[in-house]
DNA sequence: ACCTGAACACCGTTCAAGT
DNA sequence: ACCTGAACACCGTTCAAGT
């Protein structure tokens, strides 16, 4: 739940009262802050008016918005990481934890575009590093673990893009969600059918599709590929 | 090359002087801005003393920097998707083609995080066709199309995600992409080995890796297990 | 129809000054 | 060591006024 970023923060032995500045103080609340009202609602005046403070107490304790950001993420990235996944085999594992992530940036859509502005950091290697075990239990080739992870997390931040994408451009015309996708759906449909066969055939598709469902069948669509690398 | 996003913007029969403000003009000038100083570097200030004129002028024939960021995208999307690709069979025009989208990423990192944030757009459509349309030509049942484009776009739009925030990260540190690649080995071969075995073993290989090999293997990964699916 | 440019309502970040 | 809050250097966007 709290994650520190920087680090030899020890707070000494005493106790402060309740009301002191803390770096997961600071996380808890932008978190509430990009909950409630998206990447947007991040401002430095907001939070320190949420945090009863100065924008400058905050920089005392975090170098930078993006930093802050990616402390954020990280929080909801370690607690979905850290959490137990149903499964016995090395791919049902898989499956959960790809799950697991879908949902946490569904619940926080925020989550899905931090976590792609972080490469290499912290959050993203929670993901490597438990999707990288049970491919290794798969018994994925040495040399193929790399490309491997690198393709898993890739579709992963893929989808978890698209879907802060779509909250976001979904609430900036005041819809919901489904309803965005209905109207990008019913545009598909006007296109130039010479021009746009597929896509205005695939549009129907796009208005009945359940998000899980397709992530979960692309995460599938990988694991047979990695199935049949290993068997050849 | 050219793009109009808006609709019924025609210019008239008589041709005016070089130097008139057009939506193409300024996307021009936007793509110029962008390739030489990354997203940051698009703003209408800049912009608007690019062109000789104020930032009025430019909302005159765009409606806002989002609407001028996916146009200049577009611009680039449109001229890769319709270049023509080498390969005679649906799987080699596929792999042409995610490779020729690859490329302009490389060559304008913004254009993957602009693809990104723009969802159900021209740009993505144009992506969507093309492949889409070799999936149908590969055999890929009716009820699977969607699922199966839509995982290799978010595939191919989380790659250049990455590699736009990578080169955005590495510039902000004043480094190359592959030096800043380095670094994030370094610090990865710092972890506990307790925790993060699989990470840390991985890490040489992040630094030897070739960013295109690797974004095919994971085309080709998902073509297998496309293949997969057809042969059962 | 198209352009000008000042003005508005914000940002992230810094930093002297306080305790 | 930690916090305050004014100030700096920007943003995107609007809009009366011009041609």
């Amino acid at each position: 739940m709290s994650v520190k970023m920087k680090q030899g923060k020890k707070t000494g032995g005493t106790q402060r009262r309740e009301e002191t500045l803390s770096l997961d103080r600071i996380v808890e609340a932008s978190i509430a802050l990009l909950d409630s009202s998206g990447a947007k609602g991040l401002t430095f005046r907001a939070l320190s008016e949420r945090l009863a403070t100065g924008p400058g107490a905050i920089y005392w304790h975090i170098g930078s918005k993006s930093e802050l950001l990616t402390a954020a993420c990280d929080a909801i990235v370690a607690q979905t990481m850290n959490a137990p996944v149903e499964g016995k085999t090395p791919t049902a594992i898989i499956r959960g934890l790809s799950l697991a992530i879908f949902d946490a940036i569904d619940e926080h859509p925020w989550v899905g575009s931090a976590l792609a502005r972080a490469p290499g950091q912290l959050p993203m290697v929670r993901i490597l590093e438990r999707i990288g075990q049970q491919l290794r239990a798969l018994g994925v080739a040495a040399e193929d673990e790399w490309p491997t992870v690198s393709a898993l997390l890739s579709y992963i931040l893929g989808v978890g893009g698209q879907n802060a994408a779509n909250t976001h451009f979904a609430q900036e015309q005041g819809l919901d969600r489904s309803n965005f996708l209905d109207e990008v759906s019913a545009v598909w449909l006007q296109f130039n059918p010479d021009e746009y066969p597929f896509t205005r055939s695939v549009a129907g598709q796009l208005r009945s599709h359940d998000d899980r469902v397709d992530f979960l069948a692309g995460i599938d669509l990988m694991l047979r590929g990695i199935e049949s690398a290993r068997s050849r």
